[in-house]
DNA sequence: TGAACAAACCGTAACGGTTCAGAACACGGT
DNA sequence: ACCGTGTTCTGAACCGTTACGGTTTGTTCA
């Protein structure tokens, strides 16, 4: 410890108060408003604060009074590695810490551990608010944290009425990429995706696995596909689902491998995100599969390394969207209705698509 | 507003006791220590919360009165997004995060804007401790984190004596990776480095600047190469150095595109970052240049992409590091002497290595 | 001359909890 | 009838600060 050495006990505002010989009041003044007390005193007191080794108001006890913590908290899902991994969850991580930069508040993650029933730490966290990203839409923290008297808004995942709500219109792109497949003229596709629920299934997953599923924004997709491929004539329970529960790109590579070696045939690898995606584009390569001519790869994200790897893809806006929620949750308070942001998306056609490799071509296009 | 009416004002745990006819001492037990009220009371008392809409103790009020708040601040570089888009910053976070998660306490990120002065944030944040990571050594927020009253650990970054700190040996790694460099026979090389101070400097680096740098990661590693290349014959003055400020793959490769405009002869381009080096890949493949037959790339920390791309580069384990750094944190308290973790490291030689293309080749190795 | 007013400072009452030393009571044993 | 031992609950002190509504002092101006 290299901190100078301190008396009996930490010097509070009334220690100081007491050996200047003034009111605490005038010692908080010195500190939150200098126009209430006279220049010369006040450079005293903060020379005798220096003196004594006081540092200011004690966090914590102002933070009572006030009634503000002076930080949101962000309530993320259980396993942290997505949070910190995925660019596209860092994208939505960074916008919402430089809208909380901007407003001067600190950004608190609050713990929640894997299978943790735990919700102890969301009543324990001291913040004006929570915003929560990407948890199931039954988690018990998200219920804990709607206990809570401060407001709440939802990113992207949890799909809860009433609530203040961030994301892009996942259905509407999807429904976008799946065009786009389609009219190359694939018609044997299959699925690569992330989690679904809350219990482990690194496998194939069942029709009914994919309606249930507790996140949100897979159900939507995986729904947005098997709309559009219906309506192509392609009948959902011939399309394979591999799900993955974690996500890293190894997790899509073998993802891939699973699904390719069960349908050896298929001609076009849609993936729900671009990190499960960059794993099949290893897995193709490790196959000598030509991409796209033998295997057309999507993605859904649009992150750096997607774009460097050429990755046909989804764009969406993530740093807006963590920025949109920090400024809706700190804009909060004043409000009445609830609101929800949409944001755009864009399709990024890249190199990973093509017509497929089948003699017959099925081409729509112009 | 989905959440339930509330009475005139929030419920607490004394209106809840009066409610109830119980002292607030009882009411406390029921939420901290059941085991000192009767069930049935303990029952009531949870019921009557329920139906006043009170979701348990304030974690202010609480945090005040124990004199634990429950979190740790991050102190982090200016910038936010070196944090969240590089993964091996991200690697940190995730193991600080999993930490704390053990620990059950939540992680602050203190906002510590852009040549922001500001340090009110750092002395508003209600947290039991600090972690600072990769801010430069003069870094005024820093400072007002040592004039709290809790403890600091330093990740990488500033480098000052009697603090806790935790970090690789970044000199005899980059030592390990220089003489690799030198072994395969490279006597013209470059470096790309990363920011050396808090003022924006894209262009090459002058010796006085490189030897004055306010980060010390990086000074440490361009030592380390200096020490290496005159050891080797290879004067440093001839050694062109290009910084950038900001920290994206498209850095990198506009670092590299600016070396090697100015000295098309180098044979070597060493990088601090992986990310960087990245960078420098993709600009070679832009100037037909093959790697390594052309042009060897090195890059620094080992991240996930790195290894995909076949880099040579040192490889350090990030997760661990933030890991220790937090249980390091957590830990601290009854401790008195500051402690002081290394964490070991690892040259890993990719397919962006070799001898280099001219004539006369220098191999010292076996 | 004294009324009006601004500047500088102060006293008190919260803010919402936790904690510790007991009080009140019940119960079995002697 | 008395004692010791738990169990269950309570009263009061305290955590460190800021909000609010003063009082005091000095200056200005009609």
């Amino acid at each position: 410890m290299n901190r100078p050495m301190r008396s009996r006990r930490q010097a509070t505002l009334a220690s100081l108060a007491a050996e200047l010989g003034v009111s605490r009041t005038t010692v908080s003044n010195a500190y939150n408003r200098p126009d209430q007390l006279s220049p010369e005193l006040r450079k005293r007191v903060l020379e005798t604060a220096k003196r004594l080794g006081y540092a200011g108001p004690d966090p914590v006890a102002r933070s009572l009074r006030t009634r503000r913590a002076g930080a949101v908290g962000l309530l993320l899902t259980e396993n942290l590695s997505y949070a910190f991994r995925d660019p596209a969850a860092g994208g939505v991580l960074e916008g919402l810490a430089l809208a909380c930069e901007d407003a001067g508040v600190g950004l608190t993650l609050v713990p929640g551990g894997p299978g943790n029933e735990d919700v102890a730490a969301v009543h324990r966290a001291g913040v004006d608010g929570f915003v929560v990203y990407s948890v199931p839409d039954d988690d018990p923290h998200l219920e804990a944290a709607l206990q809570r008297p401060v407001p709440t808004v939802i990113v992207d995942q949890p799909q809860l009425d009433g609530l203040d709500r961030v994301g892009p219109d996942d259905e509407a792109a999807t429904v976008d990429l799946a065009n786009h497949v389609v009219g190359l003229g694939h018609r044997q596709v299959g699925v690569l995706c992330m989690r679904l629920s809350s219990d482990r299934n690194d496998d194939f997953a069942s029709q009914y696995r994919q309606q249930d599923a507790h996140y949100h924004v897979q159900r939507a997709r995986l729904a947005a596909l098997q709309r559009t491929f219906e309506a192509a004539g392609v009948p959902w329970d011939s399309v394979p689902v591999v799900e993955r529960f974690d996500h890293h790109v190894d997790d899509g590579a073998s993802a891939a491998r699973q699904l390719l070696d069960k349908h050896p045939r298929v001609t076009a690898l849609i993936c729900t995100s671009d990190i499960l995606a960059l794993g099949a584009l290893a897995e193709a390569g490790r196959r000598g599969l030509r991409v796209p001519a033998d295997l057309t790869i999507t993605g859904f994200d649009g992150i750096g390394e997607a774009t460097r790897a050429g990755l046909t893809t989804v764009h969406q806006p993530v740093l807006e969207k963590g920025k949109a929620a920090g400024q809706l949750l700190l804009g909060a308070g004043d409000r009445v209705a609830s609101k929800v942001i949409t944001l755009p998306t864009e399709l990024r056609v890249g190199t990973t698509s093509g017509p497929p490799r089948t003699a017959e071509q099925h081409w729509f296009g112009p």
